[in-house]
Order: structure tokens, then C-alpha cells, then sequence
RNA sequence: GCGCCCGUAGCUCAAUUGGAUAGAGCAUCUGACUUCGGAUCAGAGGGUUGCAGGUUCGAGUCCUGCCGGGCGCGCCA
């Protein structure tokens, strides 16, 4: 977009006075206070910094060669040596009007598509989803939708826990205390049952714990009847998943379960041994970091004592495999903190398994979800708390909440509403702070009407809809645009940064960014609204508000559709 | 002990990764409804960015040392 065109236009006149700069560093970005200008460029600094040059008169050398008049009205210099762009009004209502044609929508498909592989979500079988899983779940789901939008290939894998030394003990809560009546009435409740009373036998007799061994490595060994058993609970458990994903509306393209992997564990040892990657140690096939400083004291183990392999050893598979398969240029993990070293062992020792891998690997880490007390989000009886109630408490909520507002609205309506203001909520809340940090969970902040939330955005877009239905207008939108309030052309220069902020969010894997930026755009909307009649303005500013009330309304859904959260007509 | 991460307004969080006068919401206070949805908007107060140094045109962001917190560290995932 007009970004791209200011690059563009910059660097050739940067390279005409440095011929030797870099001029991938040549960026052009939005100005974070509209009194400098429209866009700004902080590179020229940059540059004079490398050669000791006086930043300033380098901006002014720079700017005299300059031609951006197609699009600005001027360029200045400003502070220790920015270059700021005017953009002309008739660029801004130009943009709007290509817009309103359907040339574009506010955002350029990425020139060099690539295909990524993200994995996220990742929950364990027979085990029930909680909060643990929301925020990998969430992020992933808005991750892949953002780069799929921006015209990348996404490929979105969920590595199932279905494999384990878990599901020893499992078989044996199976064996022994299956309630039929209960499994057929709430399949995972009863898993749930199941799993608890044995893990607490587990724990407290030693017998038990060797029973879930012997009947772990029958499983292992084919034995019929667990193996039947062990798919049982894997077809429950995927039902579950898929009903919890459905509420959420996030999609899998495949779902390879740690499982999958077993058979090519064997081999993979195999090569890292011959490759001289891995050395016995202890009995151990281990991998050691002698020339890595950070990991020198942290060896990865790829196959234990006993024989069996472990989870870096299932990752290592699992990047190979789908190298093999998929010939991705990015594989993305989206999990939480704590994994941050696992990760780090598991990429190094690929590095020294495929050195010819071009593949970029990436870790997408986020931190915990805290309860107002500032401690790990737990029930009030001490409990994690599952996923599946969460979503249903959101629900109910926003159902009070809708139903306070509106109760003209029929039920069926109302309750439409609450799941997806609910879900939009819950979503929202977890997209808004920057994942790496830890963050409070807070029903009545997240489900406020005002400050930064998805139930004020998805108030400005009903807000627009509304004033469609009042004016009864169903037409396209009209390409003729006028920008006289001051309020009219804020809101339109904010239309236009919405690719920029795509392409953040694709870059630094933070959704949050586009938070933020609908946010300001739901409150230049609003500030627009306050000031500019639309259905009662004379015709020729009335076509043109209508307009730019049209390209809002599609931004908002589109920037919400890329976070995964739904808009709604009335609410 | 070693490593990773964090510390920003009373509270909850931002800050486009080294950019311009550190921004929002909540709470507090003051205004605006014969007005397209007031589920809103306009405004005010509130800061030595944990502390102390350093790097430079420029630091919440980078480097060093402290203080405080979270997490992780060979056969769990």
C-alpha cells in the first residue's frame, strides 16, 4: 500500500546519496503522532549513526532527491533527522475510493508466498482441555488466519498427546473401574473418573503403578486388547476436542498424534548415532552442546536408559516428517514459556541432523494466565480450570449481559449473541496483552463495553450495521469520496495502516498489534460518528460517509475474522 | 548454583523492538442525551518506567551490578 509506495520511492534516493546502504533497513512506517506528519522514516538516522555523519543534513541530502509528489503534499525534517511524509488529501480519498471499487482491501497480498507449518493446541488424550491449551490454541488459530490472509500457504497441525506412559495406567482405571453406563452417558467425564482415581492409586501403591507398567508395555508391544482400548479413548477424546474447536471455530488440516511418530523413533536414533550427533551416556543416547554456551549444561536426551524414547526424540521425528512431507520454509510452535529450552535443544540438535535444512524454525512463546490473586488461574476449589467451562461461563455471561441490554430480543437471538460476544470476549482477552507476558484473567474486564474489548468492537460494527438498516442501504459503496472533517480523514489514514499492521503481526507473531490497532480504529469510528451525520448529511457527503462507514465495517470484520472472532449485526 | 523471562499511573495492560512530550481502560472528578444504538463521547488529575551506573544525537527497550518475582535445569511432556 502507500507504505510500500513511500519505500519505494525512498530508497533510490537513499541509495543516490549512499550507494552503499543496506536498503532493506529503509523502512517507511506509520507516525505515532499524527502532528509529525502521516508517515515517517527513522532509517536516515540510522544510517548517519554507521558512518558518523550529521543526521540531519543526510536527511536533507536524502530529501532533495526525493520524489514522493504523487502522494505527499510535502516531506519534512524533524527532530535529530526524521523524515516525515504529508500525505495529499486527494492520495487519502483516492485510497478509499479504489477501496470502495473493490481494488483492494486496505492490505496487499504478500509478493513472496511461503508455506508454514504451525503447530498449536497440542491437548493430551483423555485428559480434559483447559486453560493451558487456550492461549496456544487461540494464538495458533489467529496466527495461521493472518498468514493465510496476507496469501501465505499455512498448513495447521495439532500434535496430539495420544502416546505416553500415562496411558499404562489409564488401561489399567479401564480395566478395573469403567463405569459403562457413565462412559456412554459422558464419554469424558468418565475418562476424566478414570484418570484421576487411578493416578491417586498410582501415587499411593506401588503395585498399581508396576500394573500400569506391564499393561504400558503390552500396548507397546501390539497387544490387542490395549491397543483396542487405547483408540477407544483416542476416539473419545477427539470428539471432545472437535466440540470444543467447533465452539471456537478453530480448524486442524491435520491432527498427527505423538503416536504417529513411534514407528520412525528407532531410525531417527539410529541417525543421530551414525551422524555422530548423539553418544551413549550412562546407557543413554544423549546429544551435548560442547560448543553452545547456553546449552552446554543442558544435554537432550533422545533415548533413555531403558530403551524408550522421549518427547525430544517425538519432536525431532515430527520435524523431519513434515520437512518430508509438507517442503515448509518456516515451521512455527506456538506454546508457552516453560518450553522455551526444550525447544531450543530440540532446533540445535535438527541444525546438526539436517545442516542442509533452509527450513526456518520459530517458538512462539507465551506466558501463563494468572486468577486475580496473581497466582496460576485455578478454580475457586483449587482446580484447573477446563476449557469447556470457561466457554459455557463466558457464554452465560454475555447471555445476562445481552439480555439486560436488549430483552426485546427473542431468545434464540440472545443467545446467538452471548456465544459470540462471549467467545469473541475470551478470545479477545487472551489476543490483547503481549503474549510473552503473564496475564490476569478477569470476566468483568473482559466482557466490558468500553476500554479495549472485543465486545466494543464488535458495538462499533453493529453501530455501523444499524445505520445500513436505518437508511436502508444494501447498495455498494460509492466510489466518490470527500474527506472535509478533520474526524472523516483521521479514520481514513486509519484505514489505510491496515496492511502495515497485518504484516507486523505476520512478522513478530503478535497478534496483539492488531488489537491495538482496532481498538484506534473503533475509536476514530466512534469519534467520526459523534461529529459526522451520516444518514442526515446532504447527499454528496452522505454517499461519501456512507462509504467510509462501509470500509470500516469491512476492516473491523476482517481484522476480527483474522483473530478468529465473529461480528454481528445487532447485539 | 546455573539459565530464561518479568518489574511501566492506585489496579489491569500498551508502547510497531533504539525514536520525537511513555499511552489506554478501570477507579476518582467535571461535562454532553428533542442526537444515525448513551453498550457512547469530550475533558481533568494521576509517572524519577524496581534501584545504581554505562553506551549515544536519542534508552521503558541495549550493556554491567544490585533488589524483588515467575519459570526451567539427564532419562515426565
Amino acid at each position: 500500500m502507500l507504505r510500500h509506495l513511500l519505500e519505494a520511492a525512498l530508497r533510490p534516493a537513499v541509495a543516490a546519496v549512499l550507494p552503499d546502504a543496506d536498503l532493506n533497513l529503509v523502512q517507511v512506517r506509520p507516525c505515532p503522532d499524527p502532528r509529525f506528519g502521516d508517515y515517517q522514516t527513522a532509517a536516515v538516522m540510522a544510517l548517519a549513526k554507521q558512518r558518523h555523519l550529521n543526521p540531519r543534513q543526510l536527511a536533507a541530502d536524502v530529501q532533495a532527491r526525493l520524489d514522493v509528489q504523487p502522494w505527499c503534499n510535502h516531506t519534512t525534517i524533524a527532530g535529530a533527522g526524521f523524515l516525515n511524509f504529508h500525505l495529499n488529501p486527494q492520495t487519502v480519498a483516492n485510497a478509499l475510493a479504489a477501496a470502495a471499487r473493490g481494488e483492494h482491501r486496505f492490505f496487499q497480498p504478500t509478493p513472496a508466498p511461503r508455506t508454514v507449518v504451525l503447530d498449536f493446541s497440542s491437548p493430551n488424550v483423555a485428559k480434559p482441555m483447559h486453560v493451558g491449551h487456550i492461549r496456544s490454541t487461540i494464538l495458533g488459530d489467529s496466527l495461521a488466519r493472518t498468514l493465510r490472509l496476507l496469501g501465505h500457504r499455512v498448513i495447521t497441525d495439532n500434535h496430539i498427546g495420544d502416546w505416553g506412559t500415562q496411558f499404562g495406567m489409564l488401561i489399567v482405571g479401564w480395566k478395573r473401574s469403567l463405569n459403562p453406563a457413565a462412559l456412554n452417558r459422558d464419554p469424558f467425564a468418565e475418562l476424566e473418573r478414570l484418570y484421576q482415581i487411578i493416578h491417586a492409586e498410582c501415587r499411593q501403591n506401588p503395585a498399581t503403578l508396576e500394573a500400569a507398567r506391564a499393561e504400558l508395555v503390552k500396548l507397546q508391544a501390539g497387544d490387542d486388547e490395549n491397543r483396542r482400548i487405547w483408540q477407544e479413548m483416542i476416539r473419545l477424546s477427539q470428539s471432545q476436542f472437535d466440540t470444543i474447536y467447533g465452539r471456537l471455530g478453530v480448524h486442524f488440516d491435520h491432527a498427527l498424534g505423538e503416536s504417529f511418530y513411534n514407528p520412525s523413533l528407532p531410525d531417527v536414533v539410529r541417525q543421530l548415532i551414525h551422524q555422530r550427533v548423539a553418544r551413549e551416556s550412562d546407557g543413554a543416547q544423549v546429544v551435548f552442546f560442547d560448543d553452545d554456551p547456553s546449552l552446554k549444561p543442558h544435554p537432550a536426551i533422545v533415548q533413555k536408559r531403558d530403551g524408550a524414547f522421549n518427547y525430544a526424540t517425538t519432536d525431532l521425528a515430527t520435524l523431519d516428517y513434515r520437512l518430508r512431507t509438507w517442503h515448509p520454509d518456516e515451521i512455527i510452535y506456538v506454546t508457552d514459556a516453560r518450553q522455551q529450552l526444550h525447544f531450543s535443544q530440540v532446533f540445535h540438535v535438527f541444525r546438526r541432523w539436517h545442516p542442509d535444512a533452509r527450513v526456518r524454525l520459530a517458538h512462539v512463546w507465551f506466558g501463563s494466565i494468572l486468577g486475580e490473586d496473581g497466582k496460576p488461574f485455578k478454580t475457586r476449589s483449587g482446580d484447573t480450570v477446563k476449557l469447556a467451562d470457561l466457554l459455557d461461563e463466558a457464554e452465560e455471561r454475555a447471555f445476562q449481559v445481552v439480555t439486560a441490554k436488549n430483552p426485546d430480543l427473542s431468545l434464540d437471538q440472545r443467545k446467538e449473541i452471548a456465544r459470540v460476544v462471549g467467545i469473541g470476549a475470551v478470545k479477545y482477552a487472551d489476543l490483547l496483552p503481549n503474549r510473552q507476558s503473564d496475564y490476569v484473567f478477569s470476566w468483568d474486564r473482559m466482557l466490558a463495553l468500553n476500554g479495549n474489548t472485543a465486545p466494543y468492537l464488535q458495538y462499533a460494527y453493529a453501530r455501523i450495521r444499524s445505520i445500513f438498516r436505518k437508511g436502508q442501504l444494501a447498495q455498494p459503496p460509492s466510489p466518490a469520496v470527500r474527506l472535509d472533517a478533520p474526524e472523516e480523514m483521521a479514520l481514513a489514514k486509519h484505514l489505510l495502516n491496515f496492511g502495515c499492521t497485518l504484516e507486523t503481526v505476520a512478522a513478530e507473531y503478535r497478534p496483539n498489534y492488531l488489537c491495538n490497532y482496532l481498538y484506534d480504529l473503533a475509536g476514530l469510528f466512534t469519534r467520526f460518528y459523534e461529529s459526522c451525520p451520516v444518514l442526515k448529511a446532504d447527499p454528496p457527503a452522505r454517499a461519501s460517509r456512507v462509504t467510509l462507514c462501509q470500509l470500516t465495517a469491512q476492516v473491523i470484520q476482517q481484522a476480527l475474522d483474522s483473530l478468529g472472532i465473529r461480528v454481528l449485526d445487532q447485539m
